[in-house]
DNA sequence: AGCGCCATGTAAGTGGTTACATGATTGT
DNA sequence: ACAATCATGTAACCACTTACATGGCGCT
């Protein structure tokens, strides 16, 4: 699944341009596929070009003109096909993790730092998502609000991990030299 | 943090060649940080080229050669150095959610397919980190300890939440047309 | 005066994947 | 016979990232 298949997908829901896909990518998307706008456009292009979406030119009043894309029949098939795969991937890349096997290395306050900034990050995250179900959950497809709830129980069970684990890599005692 | 910066890491715990580390990276880091011969093998010659790995010609009798890296004090220091990122990242790329949030546009059976696909990989990857704690987790470092005990937090998290919400995508009565 | 939002794109670079190439030994 | 394990590598490819390029409007 690439970022062509998911603006396609996103597409269904009405149409749309790629800068209102970015924050589609940048909230409910965005704890499981990142995409800037270095790949979004060139997918809508590519697209188009496919004839998997039709392009409209909107010109407005003190804003910049926009490309409002819209999905058309074969899109819908080419989507449809796409998520015939029975078994999609789910990956995890974690430099955090990476970093964590190798913490009796390092100076606590520098493990306590990486801890701290990986609990921010998930109140961060916590809050987009409380923002965007606020405005949106009524009239989320029951697929989006399995995501969101997948997003969130994922979360808290990483800060709560953390949270309770933190002593496992900072308590000094359990650790060789490495620091003071 | 790159495929060299890990390989790296890894040879602090003792030397060891491509094959052995290939193992490492199925095993207990496998669920956050994939490689594959393909990018391992370059790394390791590239940190060879740097200075920052030695490597030693073995040959043994009724199998290949092997080359056995070790790591050198210039790569320990280069290691320490990528070790202080205030804030590394934790990223999640996932077909499946993304197959998810669609689920409306597909038919019942495929839906539980992906599910059920989700819950085996799952449960081998409970399998596999069974297996890997059962042969050394005493000599795992703390840092190790966490990381696999936070893979399984997150793994029985992710196996709760899909058992208990799978529902909400298959339940025929909330959704759209699109199935039989 | 300066920042942030709206809005679209390109070009170069990067880092990793996939497929290919080789081949002896050991187990079923 | 056939598959799996041990063992190392290269080359082509791919998808995405990062940095650059442009520019008006509205708020403080």
């Amino acid at each position: 699944m690439d970022v062509k298949t998911v603006c396609l997908g996103m597409l269904t829901d009405g149409e749309a341009s790629g800068y209102d896909l970015k924050k589609h990518f940048e909230s409910t998307f965005g704890h499981f596929f990142a995409a800037g706008y270095g790949s979004i456009y060139p997918a809508l292009s590519a697209l188009a070009d496919q004839g998997l979406v039709t392009c409209e030119h909107v010109s407005q009043e003190g804003k910049p003109d926009r490309k409002v894309y819209a999905i058309t029949d074969s899109g819908k098939e080419f989507l449809l096909e796409a998520l015939k795969d029975p078994a999609p991937c789910h990956k995890v890349r974690s430099d955090f993790l990476a970093t964590m096997c190798f913490a009796h290395l390092m100076p606590t306050e520098q493990i306590e730092t990486v801890l701290k900034s990986r609990l921010e990050d998930v109140d961060n995250w916590l809050k987009l998502i409380a923002k965007a179900e606020a405005c949106c959950y009524e009239q989320w497809p029951p697929g989006m609000k399995f995501v969101a709830g997948f997003g969130k129980a994922m979360t808290l069970a990483m800060k709560n991990y953390v949270e309770e684990n933190a002593h496992m890599v900072t308590d000094a005692g359990t650790r060789k030299a490495a620091n003071g």
